[in-house]
DNA sequence: CGTCTATTTGAATGTACTCAAAAGCGGTGG
DNA sequence: CCACCGCTTTTGAGTACATTCAAATAGACG
């Protein structure tokens, strides 16, 4: 039950056998089906999830519906609105689940013990955040500095699970182009590596 | 000498005046003139800065040596390259000072002794964190969903004291056009201002 | 005052978007 | 088991926002 995110935790801090009970006594199973809400724009997140099971999308809606999809997460991510939950305000992120998925909680209350009883993990969520602001800062960079074709081969690169789990609109969405525009962009993509292909 | 560094970590911890001048302990000065690199990509950060005076930007280069500005700083703002600093390997951000600027340093060594003498850092640069992840992904999505005109006046809105001070080359990569374009933006805002002042 | 840099202006171009329609694909019920 | 329905993906034409390159103008500083 609680090797994934006991081993996810592992990776940046070291607790005891009993930090590690006391840590999990806190922790809540949320279940969830497919296209169902975690969370939505103008609620307050009273919560952090750590995924056991499925995928999910986290995204903010503009004015005239569109999606812009921040990340998607898959078992072993950690998901959350990380303002909404410590600031104690209503949010701007849509989380929706895109598969039946589990996760692992930890409410607000909760985490204040957790972090005053072991302050290490204070240091935890420290490095989590700092680790997906560089990642949020590098795709801010790709996106205005290279075309789409290049954000979509790397994205294929880098989350090839996401891609076999995730319809193709959604990827559009991440890597910043439209539906229409990234199904071209494949088209080419496959016009190209069909003719290195031919070389027989 | 340290009202401005003290004032901005009253924001978010209280310190007893011991544990203050324990901090001020840690701290340098460190001055450069205007143009001066802070640091440069492919360099290891080994400090983390709080401006006192000055003004600086930090900045990413592409292959073809095209500037994304990540983001200005000017007094009271904390710099650095984070990654760089907690993960001791070399970070891709460049660091330039724009005018004569004035730093209170902290250097890694000092910055894990601080962090174990006084457990509220943690908490302190954390939420510094937080607070730049979350303004990083509303910077990404307002530049994924709406026109340069209203990335610049929202920009404009928003950092009035930078326009003031820095050319309008850098808040065009700021906002992510090229400055061309901000130019056309802005003298297209001028002739729709003069027309609806000229309602005399 | 002259030089160097920043900003503006213009023309041609390109990357990506919008809208509309067709084709593909998967699940469900008859 | 096949036919149909809904949803996703593809294709195409026209358009828009922003870029590139080049040149002119304006500003800042010694």
């Amino acid at each position: 039950m609680f090797e994934l995110i006991d081993a996810n935790i592992a990776k940046h801090i070291t607790l005891s056998p009993q930090e590690l009970d006391h840590f999990h006594s806190f922790l809540h199973v949320k279940k969830y089906k497919k296209k169902q809400f975690i969370l939505q724009a103008g609620e307050t997140s009273h919560f952090q999830g750590f995924i056991t099971k499925g995928c999910i999308k986290n995204y903010i809606l503009d004015e005239k519906g569109h999606e812009f999809i921040m990340y998607f997460a898959l078992e072993d991510w950690w998901v959350g609105d990380i303002m909404s939950f410590y600031e104690r305000k209503p949010g701007n992120l849509f989380i929706e689940t895109i598969e039946d998925t589990e996760l692992l909680t930890i409410d607000h209350q909760s985490n204040e013990q957790l972090l005053h009883d072991i302050p290490q993990f204070e240091r935890f969520f420290r490095i989590l955040i700092q680790r997906s602001a560089y990642t949020l800062q590098q795709r801010f960079f790709n996106t205005l500095s290279k075309p789409a074709e290049a954000r979509y081969l790397e994205f294929v690169k880098k989350y090839p699970q996401v891609v076999q789990r995730v319809p193709q609109q959604l990827i559009a969405s991440y890597i910043g182009v439209t539906p229409e525009f990234l199904s071209k962009v494949r088209a080419k993509l496959a016009k190209k590596s069909s003719k290195t292909e031919a070389g027989s």
